[in-house]
DNA sequence: CGCCCGCCGATTGCATACACTGGAGCCCGT
DNA sequence: ACGGGCTCCAGTGTATGCAATCGGCGGGCG
C-alpha cells in the first residue's frame, strides 16, 4: 500500500477512535516521525484529513484534530436527515426489492445484544442504499457524514435498549424500501434519526466526556 | 498566495470554463512545467481537484479531467434536491427574514438580460441561504455540488428566458423563506429544480456538445 | 506469421534538502 | 518596570533527486 494511503488510514482511524483526541496538535515532522513515512505523504494524508473535515487549522501553522460538541451533531444530523430522507425515497423507487426484503427479516432476526453485528448490519443496509439510489455524487456525501458518525457514536457509546429500537426502525424502513413506498421510507427514515439523536445528546448531556 | 493554491485555482477555473476539456490528460511534469509550479504543489491541486470530483484516475498513472453527461447532471440534481429543498426549510426557519424580503425585491427588479448580474445575485442568494442555514456540513455540501454546477451551466449555455423564469422562481423561494413558510420554501426549490433541470437536458438534447 | 517475453522509457511515489514565514522570547530603551 | 522591536527558531511550503512500477515496443521463438 502507498506510504499516504497507510498514514491517512493511520491517523484516520486513530481520530475516530479516540486515539488522537480532539486538540491534538498534529505536527508534520512529529507524525512523520511516529507513523515511519516522511513528509510528503504525510502531508497528503492530512490535507485528506482536513477536507474531510476531520482535522482543522488551529492558526496558519498548526493543525489539530478537530473537536465535535453537540451543536455540532445537531447540525450533523441536519445535513444527514436531508440526505438519508431523499436516498431512502430514491431507494424505494430504484431500489431492488428484494433485497432490501432480505435485510428487513435480518434486521428483524437481529442479535441485538451483539453490538458488532448490529453495527454491521447497519453498515449493510447502507451498502445497500448507495447501490439502489446508484448516484455517486449522493454516496461521496453520505461517506462524508458516515465518517464523521462514526466518532458521535463513539461519543454515545453502547446503548443496547437503543440499538434495539434502532433495529425495528431499521426494519420498518427497508419494509417499506421493498414495498416501493417512497414516502414512508423517507418518513421512516426522519422518525429513525429524530430517536437517534435524541438518544445521542441525551447520553452527552449524562456524560459530557 | 501559496503555490499550491495557485495551481489549485488556475486548473480550478480552466475545468471550470472548459478550457480543459473533459477527458484532458494531466501529468504531473507537464502542468507543473505549465503552471510555474513544482511538482509537490501541483500533485496537492490535483488531489484536492479529485476529491471534489473534477478529475478522475483513468489508469493507476494517469489522471484526466472528469466527464459530465446527462446521467451525470441528473444524478447531480438528485442530491442538489435534497440539499436544497431542506436548507430552504431550515433557511425559513431560522433566516434573517428581512434579508430574504430585500432579495425578493431584488429578484423581482432583475435585469436578466444581464447574465452576469443575474449570477451575481444567485450567488449571493446562495450565500445568505448558507448564513441561514448555519451549518458547516450543509455548507461544505452544497459547495461540493455548487462547484459542479458551475461546468453544467455552461455546458447548458446561456437562456435568457430561463433565467427570467429562474429569476421569478427565486422571487418566489426568497419570499417564502422571509414568510417564515418552510413548507412552501421547499417545494418551490424543488419547482425551481425540476425546471432548471428540464431546461439544461433540453439544452444538452438539442446541442450535446 | 503471430505470440510471448524481456527491456527501456516515461511517470508517479517518496524522501530529503532548502527557503521562507510567523511567532515567541529577550534585550534595550524609556 | 513595562513596552516595543529585534532576533532566532520551529515549522511549514517548495523544489528536486532517487527509486519503483507500469506500459509499450521490439526481438526472438514457436
Amino acid at each position: 500500500m502507498r506510504a499516504s494511503e497507510r498514514a491517512y488510514a493511520t491517523l484516520l482511524d486513530e481520530i475516530q477512535t479516540g486515539a488522537l483526541p480532539p486538540g491534538t496538535v498534529l505536527g508534520e515532522v512529529e507524525q512523520s516521525t511516529r507513523l515511519g513515512v516522511s513528509r510528503t505523504p504525510l502531508r497528503e494524508a492530512l490535507r485528506r484529513l482536513a477536507s474531510d473535515g476531520l482535522v482543522a487549522q488551529a492558526s496558519a501553522r498548526v493543525t489539530v484534530v478537530a473537536g465535535i460538541d453537540a451543536d455540532d451533531i445537531r447540525s450533523l444530523f441536519d445535513l444527514r436527515r436531508a440526505l438519508e430522507t431523499e436516498a431512502a425515497r430514491l431507494a424505494a423507487r430504484r431500489g431492488d426489492h428484494e433485497v432490501f426484503r432480505a435485510l428487513a427479516s435480518e434486521f428483524a432476526d437481529l442479535d441485538t445484544a451483539d453490538a458488532d453485528a448490529s453495527y454491521a448490519l447497519i453498515a449493510r443496509f447502507d451498502s445497500a442504499i448507495d447501490d439502489a439510489v446508484a448516484n455517486t455524487y449522493f454516496s461521496a456525501a453520505l461517506r462524508s457524514v458516515r465518517t464523521h458518525l462514526v466518532r458521535v457514536r463513539r461519543m454515545a457509546r453502547y446503548n443496547p435498549l437503543r440499538l434495539s429500537a434502532s433495529a425495528r426502525e431499521h426494519r420498518l424502513i427497508a419494509e417499506a424500501i421493498s414495498g416501493g413506498d417512497p414516502e414512508l421510507a423517507a418518513h421512516a427514515t426522519h422518525v429513525h434519526l429524530h430517536n437517534a439523536l435524541t438518544t445521542i445528546l441525551e447520553a452527552l448531556t449524562e456524560d459530557p466526556s
